[in-house]
DNA sequence: AAAAGCCCCTGGATGC
DNA sequence: TGCATCCAGGGGCTTT
């Protein structure tokens, strides 16, 4: 579920408020995608000083460690005084002196990892081969566009693998190719300097668009503070099968690239 | 080295 | 109503 911008608005809607605070007891519900590296125990009495986000990574940044916490498809987290008793989906949570961090998540493809620092081999394999961070002014068009230059694949899968560049999923994905106007089947090898300055800038403007909105809440998302998204009222393409395109009314197509949904304008989209 | 497939898991929507 | 099937915002791992 959560993509970029649903991760940045989740850090946003909760950073501030969890910020200083002291762990004053962590609880682990069923199992994650990966286990918790460490018994819950030892992380109270260690102190929140920060939340950062990597990709789609929240990293929360402990006085004596780093905390890295993924939303996988169906994860959500809530900041609460007073939470309800934990129901059948909530697997993790954080008591802190200033609130209740809590991970609902019902498929539990999320993980809650803990590591010593940012170089420590845990954090590594999970952040070590990720791609340029699209917000950030190090995402360079030209760089971009060398990233592309090696890879066969089709343009949609390079974007999702997220060694190039970071944080497009799977909604965002289409929607990005949408408005650069590029055929998600196209190698992304294929793609010129301008169609990849395109594509680039495409990227930075619907993310942040995104961010803006809320993030895009199909079924469940919300952020920490319970609120949902209003991207997917924008969305041109995605899960909009067979509708008129919004910008020339020949019906959207969709097709399987990888095992996923992908969502695009043949008239719109075709180099 | 890169690409393609598989799989983890639960729940909602759809079809018979 | 019940049951089977398909699909869903991710991504690490294994196999080609």
């Amino acid at each position: 579920m959560p993509e970029l911008p649903e991760v940045e608005v989740t850090r946003i809607s909760f950073a501030d408020r969890i910020a200083g605070a002291q762990i004053v007891e962590a609880r682990m519900g069923k199992p994650l995608r990966w286990p918790l590296n460490c018994p819950p125990n030892a992380l109270a009495g260690m102190h929140v000083l920060a939340v950062r986000r990597r990709g789609k990574y929240l990293l929360l940044d402990l006085d004596q460690g780093l905390l890295l916490v993924h939303l996988g498809m169906s994860g959500s987290l809530s900041f609460m005084l007073e939470p309800p008793a934990p129901g059948k989906h909530d697997h993790f949570e954080l008591r802190t002196s200033q609130g209740v961090l809590r991970l609902n998540d019902p498929r539990r493809f999320g993980a809650v990892v803990f590591a010593a620092n940012e170089v420590d081999p845990v954090a590594q394999r999970l952040l070590g081969k990720l791609g340029m961070e699209p917000l950030d002014d190090g995402f360079d068009a030209k760089l971009f566009h060398q990233g592309l230059a090696r890879r066969k694949a089709p343009i949609k899968q390079v974007l999702l693998a997220g060694d190039v560049v970071v944080g497009v999923g799977n909604i965002y994905a289409s929607e990005v190719l949408f408005l650069a106007g590029i055929r998600p089947s196209t190698p992304a090898s294929r793609l010129s300097r301008p169609r990849a300055a395109r594509l680039h800038q495409a990227i930075r403007d619907v993310l942040t668009r995104a961010v803006e909105r809320g993030g895009s809440t199909l079924r469940d998302f919300s952020n920490a503070q319970g609120e949902a998204g209003h991207f997917q009222l924008d969305a041109m393409v995605y899960a909009r099968d067979g509708l008129p395109c919004k910008v020339c009314n020949a019906p959207i197509r969709t097709m399987r690239q990888g095992q996923r949904s992908t969502f695009f304008c043949g008239q719109c989209q075709n180099a």
